[in-house]
DNA sequence: CTGAAAGCGCTTACAG
DNA sequence: CTGAAAGCGCTTACAG
């Protein structure tokens, strides 16, 4: 005998169930009316403490998770931020993502990456793609982008951080650090040991290389040194066997140079193997240094002498100033200069 | 005098506007129903040649860009497909995330990348996190994980396909290669080249560096060296400087050693490094070999021996397979290995 | 092969 | 401080 009470009752209407606790749910449980819980969870406006409680127990109980999709559609804005890097292969980049992940992660916000591999036309891509999903908010690394790109995100509404270099733009957000200064710090520090034929060698040639370029020439120009400003550029993309092969290359063409200062420290710990494999000596016969002190700087033979960069903190700093403007919360410093450290070791 | 001719009316009953170009925008240009432009758009079911044409046209003309949200809440499927690694430090998994993403992009999928930190705790958070938003796939490292971990993902039905391990679990997909084969190979070629006192050194101890270590312990022990193997074991982070504190205190603790397998390249580099600064001869006084191949391996000195592992073809191969589980069609070799080479260089 | 109706699970905008 | 109504932009399930 089948009993009289029928606890579930089959709608006839109801074309698709999808076993999901929902916000009715909650709010049968509670009762009181579905907008009351979702004030009540997200913390708007006032809702009664008696009944915010009572909500919290409800959807504690039922195991309530809101569904992002219909919080998105809803209010037209996603959870999620979306990171611009140009290239997952660059540890540098891997450290900002790392840390901008760890600030935005545990503030309910999804970290959606997207990698441009330095080309206006994959940026584009990529931006246009994240953003139909309407993030709620965008983080993208330096200022040099095509104009497209540049409309893209300010046609969007969407909030923007720039990170790594340091720009007041009037309007625009930024957390980083002057490329050209430390360009120019590290070049002063191998004048002020006494080089005086000191060559600039870059790859890649992104905009940041490019500053801390004319940071050597500030440099050489200030000590009376215009004449001897020697740059090799290279466009093709860092590597440690580029490094050997530039350090051999510029001893062979300009052998009077008797210090490089690297773009970054992949060129330079290739160069300092390099240089062990050929048998020069470092410093004796040429100081080497590099840019951004990446793991196993600190390792080589010699030690390499660096710039440290402050990609962590930027990475925080550019998290909590992007989650300001989310919230619609004013921001204090817009262009945020958080510097960066010249360190010396054994190799300059 | 105004015009007469109103070109917009604001309907009195649409309390939100968002502007956006929408399906029914596309179907009203078209002078189609929006489920036929849904249809022609998303290439399900047969729709009329003519029709798609036609649909594509507004389509494009229109600027239209379907709403991730929407479609996400009515299909109750997301485009999102979660990838869970253990960190981000770790160039191995950055590559294989990389691969991972350069497949699932242009099919239309969004990356979610998930951080555990070796840490059952955090991987459950994140896999909760993860799953609220319905992903339409999953890809995670390694079989091993906490109980509570596993359900959350057999709970859900989301396709899932596990890398870097090869298990032939029934009913789970997989994509890698023997961890445990590719350490025995490497131990093996220190073997065949006269070493008779190997030991093997390693950090983290996550699941597969315990395998490789078990690899190791198979070579010896066919090699009727049973009693001679020694395992040091370092539950802490691997590093360069870690590895060459190592390569110090085992040369001082078991002098008699005259090969060292590394579970890593990291830590084989930083040991090479430090055999250089302490005048230790690699591979003269005690081989060293390493595992993985990371980039540059092959420019330290003297040149690292290890094992080259297939992480971007995994990467690749995994997105593939998922691809087909998520929609639906039959995978042919649900366990797939991909191998793995020993790379001679000059240190072993 | 095409469509009208209903619904996915939330939030907005308006009242009270 | 709380709620009833409408709507976000799609797709599902059912017809024809």
């Amino acid at each position: 005998m089948p009993s009289s009470k029928t606890t579930s009752v089959a709608s006839p209407r109801r074309a698709r169930a999808t076993g999901r606790v929902t916000l009715a749910d909650v709010a049968q449980a509670a009762g009181v009316s579905p907008i009351t819980v979702s004030r009540a969870l997200r913390g708007e406006r006032a809702v009664a403490p008696e009944l915010c409680e009572r909500v919290q127990a409800a959807a504690t109980a039922l195991g309530y998770v809101p569904d992002p999709a219909a919080r998105a559609l809803a209010s037209s804005r996603s959870s999620h931020v979306a990171v611009l890097i140009p290239k997952l292969s660059n540890t540098l980049f891997v450290e900002l993502l790392d840390a901008v992940q760890i600030s935005l992660v545990p503030a309910g916000y999804q970290t959606l990456i997207g990698v441009t591999h330095y080309d206006a036309a994959e940026e584009e891509a990529v931006l246009r793609s994240f953003l139909a999903h309407r993030p709620a908010g965008l983080i993208v690394t330096g200022h040099d982008r095509s104009p497209a790109a540049a409309a893209l995100i300010e046609g969007s509404g969407v909030p923007c951080v720039h990170v790594m270099e340091i720009e007041a733009e009037p309007g625009s957000y930024s957390v980083g650090f002057s490329q050209r200064a430390a360009g120019r710090a590290i070049t002063q520090h191998l004048l002020d040991s006494g080089r005086r034929h000191v060559a600039y060698v870059a790859a890649q040639l992104d905009p940041r290389t490019l500053e801390r370029g004319e940071g050597y020439v500030d440099a050489l120009v200030q000590a009376g040194l215009a004449d001897r400003v020697t740059k090799v550029l290279i466009a093709e993309p860092s590597s440690m066997a580029l490094g050997g092969a530039l350090l051999e290359r510029v001893l062979r063409e300009a052998p009077e140079t008797d210090a490089i200062f690297f773009c970054n420290d992949d060129l330079a710990q290739g160069a300092l193997l390099a240089a062990l494999r050929l048998g020069v000596a470092v410093p004796g016969r040429v100081a080497v240094v590099g840019f951004n002190d990446l793991p196993g700087s600190d390792q080589m033979v010699p030690t390499l002498t660096t710039v440290a960069t402050p990609r962590r903190e930027i990475g925080v700093q550019a998290a909590q100033m992007l989650m300001k403007l989310m919230r619609g919360q004013p921001v204090e410093t817009p262009n945020l200069d958080l510097g960066f450290q010249v360190v010396r070791r054994a190799s300059a």
